[in-house]
DNA sequence: TAGATAACTAACTAATTAGTCCAATAATAA
DNA sequence: TTATTATTGGACTAATTAGTTAGTTATCTA
């Protein structure tokens, strides 16, 4: 006969975040009876505004623990909303992380395709696209903690979007303009491969910031701190464009496509 | 003695709540003591081994699904012991996590401690360690996720433990006589930060790598592939020397430290 | 060689977690 | 007005999971 009695309610996850833990029940069913009683506040309906809340609450979840780590009940009390309202709105918690990371490529492909680099010379170009790609990273910070879930769990859902494929057509239609420009004008050097270009680009930035935690440990620097973030955006610029500006000749060190 | 000898976890007939629930534990293992008596099958005892084996069957599955992802079960079935073993010579879950992670790091710093660049000159030597460096990730793939998971976690066990600094400072001994070297054979440019080098040098093939599936994917191209591999590589070492060895003039296009 | 000790097993427990059922209320659109 | 949809709440379950208990046997040492 020990029938379990669980009053305490859970509060995991909501803990370290904020201090606004003890606003849930008391306070919801406090301003619901006000609203009945002054009519002052109705509760409005919005369906899409709701499911944006849940959305984002399921954003900022996934990107702190990853997919195993989260918990329904830490979204469902980030959003502040009922567990059924989320299953309402969500099939299983699987779609809710599905539709998080296709916003997850939304917001790439909005911030990476949104620079404008026409009439640039093409070494500003490629200053301003490195520029762009690392801050894309800095500014957000849940993309790079999406996509490290993504490749744990091998692209499993990923590969079932259509989202992704636009992403590169843009990004690479900018990447490859600017490389024939340069090409032409006898600045960059010829030959180069895109994807790796942009593997190296994203790469140098990715993971500086992916990895700060065992970086910063490892190196006692603060790689956070906006002094070192525009140090190494400086440093990234720097590798590419000598890269792309290096002529190779005859005889050079450059190595071999295949050793 | 001729009580039904089951091997198989049966679930039939134990959970009757009659008399005949005094069946199972003794007679069973008597049963099973007789049969390893007459057959003579000694069952060798070795604890190092057998924490070894478990060490390595925690490895492959904290590297497969991360550590929220990872089952203790799992970790059991693949070691092929019982679960109180583990709990025997391990003291948790988190425990056991936290000394693959160092192992991680012991590969690591064994691997790239042990190369061998005394007597090349500097070019030589840098590109060893690019390719070296690059190699590392390529053939131990659970370093990877290793780090990615620790960082998913801001580094919240290893900051505890003292082995990860010893793994770079062999290295930066490395890398800062190879900067010096070939700075004052006027090979390498002056003022090299040898931590952003150090973070570019891995993150140029770590990215690669770890983000292997997404970006597979994105490009259409199986970035595993032996001759992919060997491509990256040497893009790597191109970019690399060609930063090193860029020697920026007066009124060049090198971007500011800070803008 | 006795018996202590450490290596080992099967079965169990307590807690957690994704997801559901049922019953209700309130806003909104037809 | 009526039907629909958004929303809450609470209790519930079925499965899973980290960790434990109670027991057995090999090995080492006094």
């Amino acid at each position: 006969m020990n029938v379990m009695v669980s009053v305490k309610p859970d509060t995991s996850g909501l803990t370290e975040t904020d201090g606004t833990i003890c606003w849930n029940r008391a306070t919801r069913l406090r301003e619901k009876g006000d609203a009945l009683q002054n009519k002052s506040k109705p509760v409005k309906r919005d369906s899409i505004r709701t499911q944006e809340k849940i959305l984002a609450a399921a954003q900022a979840e996934f990107a702190r623990r990853g997919y195993d780590g989260a918990r329904v009940d830490a979204i469902v009390a980030r959003a502040k909303i009922s567990k059924n309202l989320l299953y309402h709105h969500f099939r299983s918690k699987e779609d809710l992380y599905i539709r998080v990371l296709e916003r997850t490529y939304e917001t790439l492909r909005r911030r990476q395709g949104d620079i404008p680099l026409a009439g640039l010379d093409p070494i500003e170009a490629m200053r301003r696209l490195c520029e762009s790609t690392f801050q894309v990273f800095v500014e957000e910070p849940d993309v790079i903690v999406m996509l490290n879930t993504e490749n744990l769990h091998r692209g499993k859902h990923i590969s079932k979007s259509p989202i992704i494929r636009a992403l590169y057509d843009r990004l690479s239609e900018s990447l490859r303009i600017i490389l024939k420009d340069g090409e032409e004008k006898g600045v960059f050097r010829k030959g180069i491969d895109p994807v790796e270009l942009y593997i190296s680009m994203s790469g140098l930035g990715y993971f500086y910031l992916s990895n700060q935690h065992t970086l910063s440990l490892l190196f006692n620097r603060r790689l956070r701190d906006p002094e070192n973030i525009a140090r190494r955006q400086a440093h990234i610029v720097d590798m590419v464009i000598s890269y792309l500006t290096r002529i190779p000749e005859e005889g050079d060190w450059t190595p071999d496509l295949v050793r």
